[in-house]
DNA sequence: TATTGTTATACTCTATAACTATA
DNA sequence: TATAGTTATAGAGTATAACAATA
């Protein structure tokens, strides 16, 4: 049976005052399109993101990365396998201390960075088509601000 | 061991040049306060959300408070199932069709309401304590224009 | 003792699919 | 046939804890 009874619209002004609440829905909107933006790359979004910290910081290590990236440690781990499986990063020895990899991104991880940061632009420039070049930079600027106060 | 050597920063500029990124650093530390914001009163994200779509909107199907709250039946159920056992929402019953149930908040999930909502101004208000209020305003409103284009 | 990387495990959030009862 | 609610299951994503190798 469709509907046929006149749809009182449903309203969510109680959760729209929250900015938090408008964060949530713009960032899970992001999110699932960036997905679907990497997943022809062979990449998602941490393996995206720890490929480009590897790249500005060639001979990181895990550890070092997993705090770039808010992560544990362990998460780490499959990630850097995940990259060096697909040949886009190499794990390399450190001289003077055998505990710690030295991570680079190869040639081929490069490669798919510029590529990556190609498509990811593209995938920005529809996700805020709304928004004016200056008001995307405002935008960037305002959350960059956000964070809990220290004590 | 202590680390000795001159800590050469590591920085993120390749991920910070995008707003998603940004937008999902913030996110994740609103996220992270919110969450210690409402565990106090019992309640999580999500079931905070729907106590707040309920009470804008009595005798809401679970069906609609799921496209409201953009999760499937399934997830309304637990939700709903956890609220009903806090005795904030009841479900009662529609009369013509016997399939689907009427949520309504209760006089202790009003009160849970206007307590959770105090509560989560005041950390909005601390999360966002480098913001000026109309920056604010602005920051909501920007929000609020991303979205994927329909085609 | 402390650190790096590793493994195993568990937890949260959410989606998918199959089911029932009603319409 | 279609809809509302339910259940079971599975998949991300991430955290915790214990461990081996090295410092």
């Amino acid at each position: 049976m469709k509907k046929e009874c006149a749809a009182k619209e449903i309203t969510d002004e109680n959760l729209r005052q929250f900015v938090g609440y408008n964060m949530k829905r713009a960032f899970l909107n992001v999110r699932a399109d960036l997905a679907d933006t990497l997943e022809p790359l062979g990449l998602r979004m941490t393996s995206f993101s720890a490929l480009a910290v590897i790249i500005e910081n060639p001979d990181i290590s895990q550890s070092r990365l997993a705090e770039a990236l808010r992560i544990e440690r362990s998460g780490v781990v499959v990630l850097v396998d995940e990259l060096e499986s697909a040949d886009l990063i190499s794990r390399g020895r450190v001289e003077g201390d055998r505990r710690q990899y030295a991570l680079r991104a190869t040639k081929a991880g490069m490669a798919k960075w510029k590529e990556a940061e190609t498509a990811v632009n593209a995938h920005e420039a529809a996700m805020f088509s709304k928004l004016t070049e200056a008001e995307v930079t405002v935008l960037k600027e305002l959350l960059r601000r956000v964070r809990r106060p220290e004590a």
